[in-house]
DNA sequence: GCAAGAATTCTTTAGACAGCATGTC
DNA sequence: CTAAAGAATTCTTGC
């Protein structure tokens, strides 16, 4: 269909905007949805590869509405760096829309949404904003959920669920579009939502899938011999696909082993780049090494790997160093990356060639198992990059014939899963169902059940014994935790229960959080306070020190008042926790990346993640100890050390603009202590001496204020 | 008796969302 | 359940 048939069906503006994005045609996904009543607001699931153009489906949608029937619309996604590209995109190719995006480290009161025309928000994002009571959402038109499959995930699943069939009963009237990757359930999917389903498997790009085994990859229809006789398979890969001057994306089990293929890779691939690609790698490697103050064994190692040619890829790289290998890679500069599932799910990166290394994985309490056809599916979709190749390859690795055989029963040949709602996990809906009573969105146990009934669990499973058991288990719990109060058969949440849903924490954390609180006194019991909640997990591994000091703080778990959800009752171990927050405790002391990554066996990445979360927690904690009137100033002050990763004794400096650890640290060592001291006699020329004329400049007009 | 090397056992294992108020080198 | 790599430990061999 060309986009000229959409006259009269789209404003102007729009169409005109798809030309200039050099939109000519629509796919066959986006024709037939156009086709089926997406113009009219009819609610769709759509199913298709990632790059099939599902996005322009959601966006025609979307744009019709905000133009011509003046009404806002929203665009959901699990994941921040899925959001902001969009958000990007979007504004980018539609300047006269009003977009905004709201995630969790931007605005959060809402308000100022509401002058906006589209809202790009995250799962949990939005979930919160509900709970903080936008009014808005009444009103929008339109509500896209991009990667709807994540209904599956354990942890994140639930929170999508009982959002999307919130959503749907606040907003009514509202065009509802799912966007799903390809699964095996698609018609149950469209079914709950009550949408028209368009299944497409439509690449721009040829897919060919293949098993490389023994220097050959045999694909469904024929065969192709890579000359190369080296001993690992994707070795072999490697030479065959830079040969052609491709690139190739793999995939590994673990971080370890993204880290071990990387270095294999490495050697090969330097010799084959040339001089002046050489140069721009030595500019990436520097910007890697660069993204913390001092460069830690693991950043050192993949700006090593990258001047090679290489990178790997995976949670323990810090945000700054992944952007930097994605976009070195999109601009050819890096020819291959080892990855884990990270660079899988989210933005898209496509490659030439895909392999998937590894297909079992291991997981925790169920020991090895294969990865999913749905997840292997997914990350074959990354092959082909449109516009530069006119065909995709992706390949799984067979190490002997046998080996061959199963893996072609089971990927190339087996059927894509269908996805199931783990709306049953109890540790999920309890904050969910705090939420219900806060926002007073239902305040009875029977309106509450009547909900579920009305979830992708109650449609799956349509025997509702087990939730409302785990309902009327939820219930009691919250209510002896004195989140809610029972008024007949009206449940009301206390002050408390209210601020508790808003600062979207679990509730059983808020629990041992407002125990916890008159017995944290020092620094390390206020750490081991917030690393005792399942916000922090998972843990850093047990070191020495953490055993030696914990008999001083052994009493704040004895007392019963900490609770371990049922699941992980088994696995529980204070010691685990505690080690998390000597971890963090070591961070405030000013020690060096460096240094506790070692210690603890764990990553930049992970650690900045971790102090991210802590100081979410301890902002928490405060708001908490302000109800109940406790004193907050430990937390406040723990708080700033937290983000700043500072000793007390810099706590002062630290306020004043344009100085942070570094600089604070330097000053109190040559004796500037405090604001106070910057004011002596001589401290000025020592102080233009550490910070620069301009940035003394700077500080000395603040502290004349 | 001891050290180097081989065989065996043990250990470990992906990812990433949320609140709030401004600005590190 | 359907694993595999690396580290730690024990066993074996050769002198």
């Amino acid at each position: 269909m060309d986009i000229k048939e959409l006259k009269g069906k789209l404003p102007d503006e729009v169409i005109e905007s798809f030309s200039k994005r050099g939109i000519g045609k629509l796919t066959p996904p986006q024709a037939l949805s156009v086709e089926y009543g997406l113009l009219e607001g009819r609610n769709f699931v759509v199913a298709a590869p990632t790059a099939s153009g599902k996005t322009l489906i959601a966006e025609m949608a979307m744009l019709k509405g905000i133009i011509w029937n003046r009404k806002k619309a929203v665009y959901v996604a699990p994941m921040r760096a899925l959001v902001s590209e969009k958000y990007h995109e979007f504004k980018e190719a539609y300047p006269y829309v009003k977009s905004a995006m709201s995630i969790g480290d931007l605005d959060s009161l809402d308000n100022w949404l509401y002058e906006y025309d589209i809202v790009f928000a995250s799962t949990e994002k939005l979930d919160s904003l509900i709970r903080h009571g936008a009014s808005w959402l009444d009103s929008v038109g339109c509500i896209i959920f991009d990667e709807v499959h994540m209904l599956d995930d354990p942890s994140r699943g639930p929170t999508l669920e009982i959002l999307i069939t919130r959503l749907k009963r606040i907003a009514r009237d509202a065009q509802v579009i799912a966007l799903s990757a390809t699964i095996g359930n698609t018609k149950e999917l469209a079914e709950w939502l009550g949408s028209e389903l368009i299944e497409s498997d439509y690449r721009p790009v040829e897919l060919r899938k293949g098993i490389e085994q023994n220097g050959t990859i045999y694909y469904a229809d024929g065969e192709e011999r890579l000359d190369s006789n080296d001993k690992a398979a994707e070795l072999r890969i490697e030479q065959n696909t830079l040969e052609m001057g491709k690139q190739l994306l793999l995939f590994y089990s673990t971080k370890r082993n993204a880290e071990a293929g990387a270095e294999k890779l490495s050697f090969d691939i330097s010799q084959r780049l040339k001089p002046e690609e050489k140069k721009e790698l030595k500019e990436v490697a520097a910007k890697i090494l660069g993204a913390l103050g001092r460069p830690t064994a693991q950043c050192e190692k993949l700006a090593r790997l990258i001047e090679r040619g290489v990178a790997f890829h995976h949670s323990g790289l810090v945000n700054e160093q992944r952007h930097a290998v994605e976009e070195a890679f999109k601009a050819n500069k890096i020819k291959a990356i080892c990855s884990t599932t990270t660079l899988g799910m989210g933005v898209n990166l496509p490659a030439h060639t895909v392999v998937v290394r590894d297909t079992v994985r291991y997981e925790e309490h169920h020991g090895s198992t294969h990865m999913s056809v749905n997840i292997v599916t997914q990350l074959f979709g990354r092959a082909g990059r449109p516009k530069y190749d006119k065909m995709g390859r992706a390949l799984l690795i067979a190490k002997s014939k046998d080996d061959m055989k199963s893996l072609y029963e089971r990927y190339m040949n087996g059927e894509l899963e269908p996805i199931e709602s783990k709306l049953g996990i109890e540790n999920v809906l309890r904050t969910h169902i705090l939420s219900f009573i806060a926002t007073k969105f239902l305040t009875s146990k029977e309106s509450i059940s009547d909900f579920m009934s009305g979830t992708f669990y109650g449609y799956q499973y349509s025997d509702m014994h087990d939730l409302n058991r785990i309902l009327d288990r939820v219930l009691k719990e919250l209510e002896g935790w004195r989140f809610i109060e029972a008024h007949g058969s009206i449940y009301r949440a206390t002050k408390i229960g209210e601020r508790v849903s808003e600062l979207y924490i679990d509730p059983m954390s808020a629990k041992w959080l407002i125990d916890s609180l008159p017995k944290a006194t020092d620094g390390i019991s206020v750490l081991f306070m917030i690393a005792n909640t399942v916000e922090m997990r998972p843990y850093v591994k047990i070191v020495e020190e953490a055993e030696e000091r914990f008999y001083k703080y052994q009493s704040m778990v004895d007392g019963g008042s900490h609770i371990v959800s049922e699941e992980y009752l088994g696995y529980y171990d204070p010691l685990k926790p505690f080690s998390t927050s000597i971890m963090l405790n070591d961070w405030v002391s000013e020690k060096h990346e460096q240094e506790i990554t070692f210690k603890y066996g764990t990553t930049p990445g992970a650690l900045y993640t971790k102090i991210n979360n802590a100081d979410w927690l301890l902002y928490s904690s405060a708001e908490l100890a302000k109800l109940m009137r406790v004193s907050s100033r430990k937390l406040i002050e723990m708080r700033v050390r937290m983000r700043y990763g500072i000793k007390e004794e810099l706590m002062d400096l630290v306020r004043l603009e344009g100085i942070g650890r570094v600089r604070a640290r330097a000053l109190f060592n040559s004796g500037i202590t405090d604001v106070k001291s910057l004011r002596k006699e001589g401290a000025r020329s020592s102080a233009e001496k550490i910070l620069g004329k301009e940035l003394a400049k700077r500080v000395y007009n603040q502290i004349s204020e």
